[in-house]
RNA sequence: GGCGGCGUACCCAAGUGGUUAAGGGAGCAGUCUGCAAAACUGUCAUUCAGCGGUUCAACUCCGCUCGCCGCCUCCA
């Protein structure tokens, strides 16, 4: 049995969902400012996997992540670069499309925008006024949160410790310095809809309730994000949301944990972030495909709610796990037994379970990549041993369940085998099919008559190029590239 | 100041109130090999930041101390 861990509870619990075999999930996607980064990666990749492991256990999910595309930063940046804030949000909803495709992302379900969601916002906030739990001062309109009793039950904080106005600005409009926006006054050249109040934008929070109840219904099973959104944000979304359906906005919170470097939140204002873009840049001689996997890989080491330090050594490490999966799968391909012959073998299906074990115990991915590394130590063992159905059967149940993990997207021949470090330096000149093949053929001829100086020497330029080779025991040669 | 988390071998990282503290990387030894690589075998924490307490039994529960980190302002 599935069992997550609520932050609304602090605890793990068993998956509860209002309609059997239907998921919905909610998941707060980006604000479209700048390029994203690892965290951002992260963020997305875990959730992808949460999704993939809910429909691999047969579950029908509706995955809704949004895009906020009218706020401050957007408009900051468009003032600054002399565009409109439109300009600079599509830019970015391409930009976040292309690395979520490069990451091995799948589309969710619906990817809705702020901007098309103005109606649904406005009525939400003309029902909160309407029962007393809002008020419009001058074109802005508040959220009251002294009228919403519940107010903190995600954070666990009270409004007494929130002690307003220690680091937020008192403005003298609001009943309680906490309250927020759930409308604004827009400034000339800003973005700026017709409403109820005049002329303005909508504030933060309300976009994910609106968008939210117009695309998953009023509650939602799963409702997830980063750490950093439990508050203000994910607390507000459950105030507005709640304050107006009466009903509880989800059932299960979940928030992941950053990204850190050198032990710190990787984040836009301390300026220490990598980008998507730059990691792909920058080992662009390795296929996306192959980056992609290592990010995942690398990402998925460490369980979801622990930060995880980024480092070139890290993606290293990655790199190595990946590529001895992908030897066991290029040395299955080599055997000449039939696969589909072969009968399912009842007494593997252990490994099985201890994957889902792991993945059930609140997607407990680090001790489920365990299991597969186990599950490919078995593997080796059959092939070791001659036991060649075995071994088939094991790396095909291998390749099913790293597919939840999105792992093993390529085949043996497509993936690269040359070490992490390579990609920081730059790209030598590549050899292509034919010419390896002749250095190998020139290679064996050299071996055959023992002149074991050129056969290194050839070795050596082959790997100079990239390409690894190891000789078999009998007397041909694999090619890893 | 308030709330929360973390501290496991050289590195990364799971985990449990009680027979062997996953797994990976690196290292070392061996099998194999012209060499190399891969794979396989063995080895690698009598110990889980420190100190107390609860318990028949704790690394796992409680308290304190030290260290690190996050949220309380935009942030995945």
């Amino acid at each position: 049995m599935l069992r997550i861990n609520n932050t609304l509870t602090r605890k793990k619990e068993p998956l509860k969902l209002q309609k059997p075999g239907e998921v919905s999930l909610y998941v707060c996607g980006a604000t479209v400012y700048d390029d994203c980064h690892i965290g951002h990666a992260r963020s997305a990749i875990i959730f992808d996997v949460m999704r993939n492991y809910l429909e691999y256990k047969g579950l029908s999910v509706r995955y809704v992540k949004n895009y906020t595309d009218v706020d401050d930063k957007i408009i900051n940046r468009a003032a600054k670069e002399k565009r409109t804030w439109r300009e600079v949000a599509d830019e970015f909803i391409v930009a976040y499309e292309r690395d979520m495709r490069r990451l091995g992302v799948k589309s969710p379900t619906v990817a809705p925008k702020a901007t098309d969601h103005i109606p649904e916002m406005i009525q939400l906030i003309e029902g909160l006024i309407k029962k007393g739990m809002a008020y419009a001062v001058a074109g802005d309109v508040y959220f009251e949160v002294n009228a919403f009793e519940a107010y903190g039950k995600l954070s666990h904080r009270n409004l007494d410790d929130l002690r307003a106005g220690a680091r937020v600005e008192v403005d003298e409009r609001k009943k309680n310095p906490l309250d927020f926006a759930l409308w604004k006054n827009s400034k000339p050249g800003e973005p700026t809809w017709e409403s109820p109040w005049g002329r303005g934008r909508p504030g933060w929070h309300i976009e994910c309730s609106a968008m939210g109840m117009k695309h998953l219904g009023e509650t939602f099973d799963l409702h997830g994000g980063g750490e950093d959104l439990v508050f203000p944000h994910h607390e507000n979304e459950v105030a507005q949301s709640e304050a107006f359906t009466g009903k509880n906005f989800a059932t299960c919170w979940i928030h992941h944990s950053f990204v850190t470097l050198d032990q710190e939140k990787m984040s836009k204002s301390l300026g220490n972030f990598f980008t998507v873009d730059q990691i792909f840049k920058k080992s662009s001689q390795f296929p996306e495909t192959v980056v992609s996997e290592v990010l995942r890989f690398y990402l998925l080491s460490t369980h979801y709610r622990s930060p995880i330090d980024f480092s070139n050594e890290s993606l290293k490490v990655a790199k190595s796990g990946l590529d001895n999966f992908y030897v066991l799968f290029q040395k299955i391909d080599e055997l000449s037994v039939d696969a589909v012959s072969v009968a399912e073998d009842p007494s593997l299906e252990k490994y099985q379970a201890r994957f889902e074990a792991a993945m059930d115990d609140d997607f407990n991915t680090a001790r489920a990549i365990g299991t597969l590394q186990e599950l490919r130590a078995a593997a080796n063992q059959f092939l070791k041993q001659g036991e060649y159905k075995e071994a088939i059967l094991l790396g095909k149940r291998l390749r099913a369940l790293g597919k939840v993990l999105g792992f093993f997207r390529l085949t043996a021949n497509n993936w690269r085998y040359q070490s992490w470090e390579l990609a920081l330096e730059k790209p030598e000149g590549r050899l292509d099919d034919e010419k390896i093949q002749a250095l190998i053929s020139e290679r064996n001829l050299a071996r055959q008559s023992k002149n074991w100086g050129k056969s290194d020497e050839i070795r050596k330029k082959l790997a100079d190029a990239g390409v690894i080779i190891e000789d078999r025991p009998d007397g041909t040669t694999r090619v890893k590239r």
